[in-house]
DNA sequence: ACGTTCCATTGATCCGGGTCAAATAATTTT
DNA sequence: AAAATTATTTGACCCGGATCAATGGAACGT
């Protein structure tokens, strides 16, 4: 198990922050275990703290009442999420549950709000994390809105190829199923378009690993829908 | 033309802020007019800075490779917009563009992260701004994904009726394109439902005017995207 | 190893809503 | 007020992708 301040000192949010000032972040900290599949919280619940993730794999989602599932964020080690409520004084957007085994660390509200005022680098560090967050969904609004789903998963694709650095061979850190939640699509639309793509020589699927086989293609397909034509 | 230590005054981002403190944000604003249609910045400019509504309506969209829009926000007089580079480092995610004449209060980057670090309650008012931003988004895109365009015009009624006092009559602040736009549709569309409303009797609409006559089915609609059904 | 359960793939069908085209209405310009 | 734009409505048509149904595979507890 990672050490509590080895996470804390490794997140973007905690970046820059003196020792001293992290040993005492560290100490306001509550440690907690989920198992796999475990919620978190729900929607509309009152939110009294933030989380970070220690270890494993945190989503957080919107549910239609007909059972459609949209995923917002996937999250892993080091990053921070549920904080609207500590700063908005709203009950939390969305759901969050774990879909590994977890480890996270609570921020109770109150003793984050102490620690902010006193120390303004941590009000910025948060407001740069907020704001990456919102460049975030404002493309994925863009690509519910203005893209078809093949130009959502090529774009998906080549996010994941720059995250791992991996030369054109990646790994789904999620099933398929959850990949299609977070596309804003179900499981039977992804499988066909991944089955499409391999026919056309865009990439090569084996289980979870994928092969990007033409990066071109796949740019092109995620900027205007079409894979390149020949001219 | 309101008087632009009343406009910091009573915008949310200032709220709670010491008549001295005001003052002196004010010092480091600068006014600028904008005719109406007139763009502010584009996607992938750089940010030096972020606006502060004065008068008029700005809206904040993205524009597909085939010329779709989507709107995120309208924004009008006393809201901010276009911070996120302020504090992400990164460029503008969408473009900003004015629909009415209007002025905006312009705030430079360095002056207002100075202010930040001396003046805490300013840093948390700005995280508060943000997170409520962060709600609307997770909003949209829940509406995007799981909702179809009747359930978010209807649940954009709702809205309204409660931003705007009035009983049940309720005016479009915006045109029915940019509404379509922002509904994440098109003009065409947004028409055949207003028709098929009207018919159904949940409104009564008349140019820019909207008659709500049937909340419960309102409200049902915009929920489970089902009409009261007679049971 | 074996059934149980969950995940992924494939086929057939349906529908919301986008595209294209044209008419009509509302604004703005001169 | 006439002309020229621009916004809104309506009709005919089409398509991406969701739904429903069924089968094959992989993971998992006993």
């Amino acid at each position: 198990m990672t050490r509590d301040l080895d996470i804390i000192s490794s997140a973007l949010i905690f970046e820059g922050l003196p020792e001293q000032h992290l040993e005492q972040i560290k100490n306001v900290s509550v440690s907690e275990n989920y198992p796999k599949g475990k919620i978190i919280f729900m929607e509309q619940d009152e939110g009294n703290g933030f989380y970070l993730v220690a270890e494993g794999r945190v989503k957080i989602f919107k549910v239609s009442p007909s059972g459609k599932e949209q995923i917002l964020h996937v999250f892993g080690p080091g990053e921070p999420f549920g904080e609207v409520p500590v700063f908005s004084g709203r009950r939390f957007p969305a759901n969050a549950e774990t879909i590994r085994k977890s480890r996270l660390l609570f921020f109770p509200r109150t003793a984050f709000l102490g620690m902010i005022t006193s120390h303004p680098s941590l009000a910025l560090n948060m407001l740069a994390v907020l704001s990456m967050r919102l460049r975030q969904f404002t493309q994925q609004i863009e690509n519910l809105s203005l893209k078809e789903v093949p130009a959502r998963l090529a774009a998906y694709l080549l996010y994941l190829s720059t995250e791992q650095e991996s030369e054109d061979s990646i790994t789904l850190d999620i099933s398929k199923g959850q990949l299609a939640s977070l596309l804003g699509t179900i499981p039977e639309t992804l499988s066909r378009i991944l089955n499409r793509m391999n026919k056309q020589g865009l990439i090569e699927t084996k289980d979870r690993t994928i092969r990007l086989l033409n990066r071109e293609g796949l740019e092109s397909l995620s900027i205007d829908g079409k894979k390149n034509e020949v001219t």
